[in-house]
DNA sequence: TAAAAATACTCCATAGGTATTTTAT
DNA sequence: ATAAAATACCTATGGAGTATTTTTA
């Protein structure tokens, strides 16, 4: 017979009773079985715990199992709260990619939330660009990722977490400047400072996806890695760029913005994905969170 | 059915090899009542601790788990090996009274040999005249004093550890100086420093008790509470002290020190004393501990 | 002598075993 | 098709109950 909880459990109601009758009430059960289980425990330590006698009385075994039961009946309940928990999604592991897109955008606001609500909860963030979010998502490396709605494989689950009217950015005094809005025959021929097909490749194909859409091909003059540098080539006189409407808060100075013709077909988005077969409740609380951030998000939609 | 060890064990076993069949191998025993014990913890936290399939694999609550009960497992184990250390002594709380006249005898190599063999046990000091401790051992307040054989109850234990025999204190040039040895008879009459009968009762009784022996009573001129202050009084040429061997070690100036006839009648004794009935193992240990350095001490009988 | 714990025994709940089916890859 | 877990059912250990004796203050 080895040490169970039950006869922790017996034992600390009958030092705490100083009498096997009255503790035996206390349990809902007989004194015959109770004095059998302590008997037993006693046998597990090899000592005795009490000094049978009137009054009952504890041993210095004993004495120190009252102090040591109590603590470890107290911290198999906490064990059991803390399992809870973390079914509940409350307390566990995550691990989110983002890519740096996304910084100045939801990011933030989801992390500060979910980690408000769940505080327990070790979140861990890398910063990825999206293909390296698909290996991560497939090898397990992360758990979910806020990236670019590129080459998505069936196995991932996806969400659109933000959308973003694409608008052009041109020099000051450019020749359409005047205009309201740009008309996409208006792009044809321009010259056009483009993002880096390697380092942002979402915001390359879709600026060869509006021009694609009047049989065209952007006459690509510069490129560059970030939005702030393609603004400042702008700026320069060097072309015009396609960006997303969140570029108007930089207010470059030098670059004026323009919406285009068919706003409605042409959006960055920014995804949140997942394996389909996760189920973690930490995840799925992640996701409920990012999707409520994201509803009450203003999204540049036209 | 409520949480057992058992149910921890078990889950340990199958989490580790992720297979029930290899599990309950491991465990001596055979599958299906394996599954039943982790179906039962599972409904005890109220979630699916592994997700059936294959390979087996453990959910959030799982993992969870598998941290804690680890956990829990290794502090079930403690608490039995802290219980087996009170059981054998090793651990607990012991209070121990002493006389101040001991301070300078046996009582630090007791405490620092007693502490040196059983650091884990909580040892309380406390400073209290034999009367006292008399009492202090009755309430159980004490566990054991290191004191004076006086007025001895007899639901006590005791045991010597300290005996001195009684010596003779001169003012330099008394005229009994020149003598080796100082009889009994020589003692009557002579002016005596006494010590204080409420504070060192002992001495004073010994004093009185040697005088008794030639049916005659000390000529007290002066009292004194410490052994200092006899000592100081008799190099004014106040009066004669009988005193315990080891004030030579004092080496008082003016003062000179002569045995007395009949010395293997004439003691001082520091005696251990508990209660018959304690059977505190901390207790025994700090007995057995006691008596060895008292035997490694030289006694200075004769 | 009276209250309380231990003992002797009985019973039954349930841990654990055996045989088989179901499930998942 | 096969390995593994679940299900069904059985067995028996041992936890718990009843009756009684022993112990201790």
């Amino acid at each position: 017979m080895s040490l169970e909880l039950r006869h922790l459990r017996y034992f600390m109601a009958v030092a705490e009773e100083l009498n096997f009758g009255r503790a035996a009430r206390r349990l809902h059960m007989t004194q015959p079985p109770l004095s059998q289980q302590i008997m037993q425990l006693e046998e597990q330590i090899g000592a005795p715990l009490f000094v049978r006698g009137r009054p009952l009385q504890l041993t210095d075994a004993g004495n120190e199992l009252l102090i040591q039961a109590k603590r470890l009946l107290g911290h198999a309940d906490s064990v059991v709260q803390s399992v809870k928990q973390a079914a509940r999604g409350e307390r566990g592991k995550l691990t989110l990619a983002f890519i740096a897109g996304a910084l100045p955008h939801l990011f933030p606001a989801i992390i500060k939330l979910y980690r408000s609500r769940f505080p327990q909860v070790d979140l861990d963030l890398k910063e990825l660009v999206t293909p390296l979010q698909h290996e991560a998502l497939r090898t397990g490396e992360i758990d979910v990722g806020l990236m670019r709605p590129l080459g998505l494989e069936s196995d991932f689950e996806t969400r659109m977490v933000l959308r973003e009217r694409m608008i052009v950015a041109l020099p000051a005094g450019h020749r359409h400047a005047s205009q309201a809005v740009i008309g996409l025959n208006d792009l044809i021929g321009e010259p056009v400072v483009a993002f880096d097909a390697k380092e942002a490749g979402y915001f390359d194909l879709i600026t060869r996806r509006i021009f694609g859409q009047v049989q065209s091909e952007p006459r690509v003059v510069q490129t560059a890695r970030q939005l702030y540098t393609v603004l400042a080539t702008v700026a320069a006189g060097v072309g015009i760029a396609l960006v997303a409407a969140s570029a108007k808060d930089l207010a470059f100075p030098g670059v004026i913005f323009r919406e285009i013709e068919q706003p409605e077909a042409n959006f960055s988005e920014l995804i949140l994905a997942w394996r389909k077969e996760a189920t973690q409740p930490v995840l799925s609380n992640f996701i409920d969170t990012a999707l409520e951030v994201a509803a009450l998000t203003p999204q540049t939609i036209l």
